[in-house]
DNA sequence: CGGCAGGATGTTATCTTATAACATAACGCC
DNA sequence: GGCGTTATGTTATAAGATAACATCCTGCCG
């Protein structure tokens, strides 16, 4: 099947934005993917969620380790590792290959392969699901006679909030 | 301007080829590189580039230092890291940022964002680029207002010699 | 020749990221 | 209540990367 995530053209979100709207929006649509798949989300696992939104930018694993701490006496790396990848197998957070740092998936559900965006500058990372760069992926891999299975597109630069400011910087 | 490095529509070589050639001429390529930029290729530059052309299988910094290891006392990481990244910033070898791990390029010179086709059963890894792709993508990030400087583009999934015997051992 | 400036490498220590292995606890079902 | 499964706790260590400082080499200038 093909992925049927709408593309979303302008995917940074405002700089002023009600965050918390982010926020609750993706623990109710959380609970809707896990009672769908039957998986558990648990205490630990939905604020670990919670930690990976409390923002648009990529959160490390030992970010999120050390706000858990804040909240519990102690967290080891394995509990967040865990709580993670069970998010990853859900959908529910996508891993940034390229920062290895975690960042909360908007369209949870809708079977897609991401491709992500980063701000050099201000950190933050979106996420966009541009068929055409899907339809040429598959394509041009076709033609190499290799079989896709997990697509990997990020990109480094400036959004566009970042990109007046750094390009005063460069004069 | 644009990249101008030639597509190659296979661009797994094929598994028995004489893979000396291909350490030869990435030597080779590699010294005109440097003459050209002004770098210097000095013995462990080259000598670690030779040990990433070992094979077609991305390597880790870590393996490297192994290698490494077997031929002088001591080696350690740092010296490793910067043999690397200077090797990186002539162009001569990629990382692969899901591997965690490194490979030659193998036509340097030639400006490009590489896109990597990486099969999980053999762990080969091979180098493309599709002006497709490349052009999807700036096209996407355009339209997002992102002005693009470090574009990542990896494919897991299985190369044309292994596809065949993956699927066997799905029946 | 002698010395000096820069670049390259050596050395030590430490930091970040991630996982293996095993123990315990919670849950769901009959 | 007992039992199997799933989740979490705990300890230790593997794997990847860099900071900071010392030393050495090399080419150049006087």
């Amino acid at each position: 099947m093909a992925p049927t995530r709408a593309h979303d053209p302008r995917p940074f979100k405002r700089l002023k934005h009600d965050h918390r709207r982010c926020v609750t929006t993706a623990l109710a649509r959380a609970a809707k993917v896990c009672a769908a798949s039957g998986g558990r989300l648990t205490a630990l696992r939905r604020w670990v969620l919670e930690l990976v939104w409390q923002s648009h930018r990529p959160m490390g694993a030992y970010d999120i380790l050390a706000a858990l701490g804040q909240k519990r006496e102690t967290v080891a790396p394995p509990t967040v590792y865990r709580a993670l990848e069970f998010l990853r197998a859900q959908g529910l957070v996508h891993r940034i290959e390229s920062l290895n740092a975690f960042i909360g998936c908007d369209q949870p559900g809708e079977p897609h392969s991401g491709q992500f965006l980063i701000c050099r500058a201000c950190g933050r990372a979106a996420e966009m699901a541009d068929g055409r760069i899907d339809a040429a992926m598959r394509c041009g891999l076709a033609e190499a006679g290799f079989t896709l299975e997990r697509p990997t597109v990020e990109a480094l630069g400036l959004c566009p909030d970042c990109r007046p400011c750094a390009e005063a910087g460069h004069a």
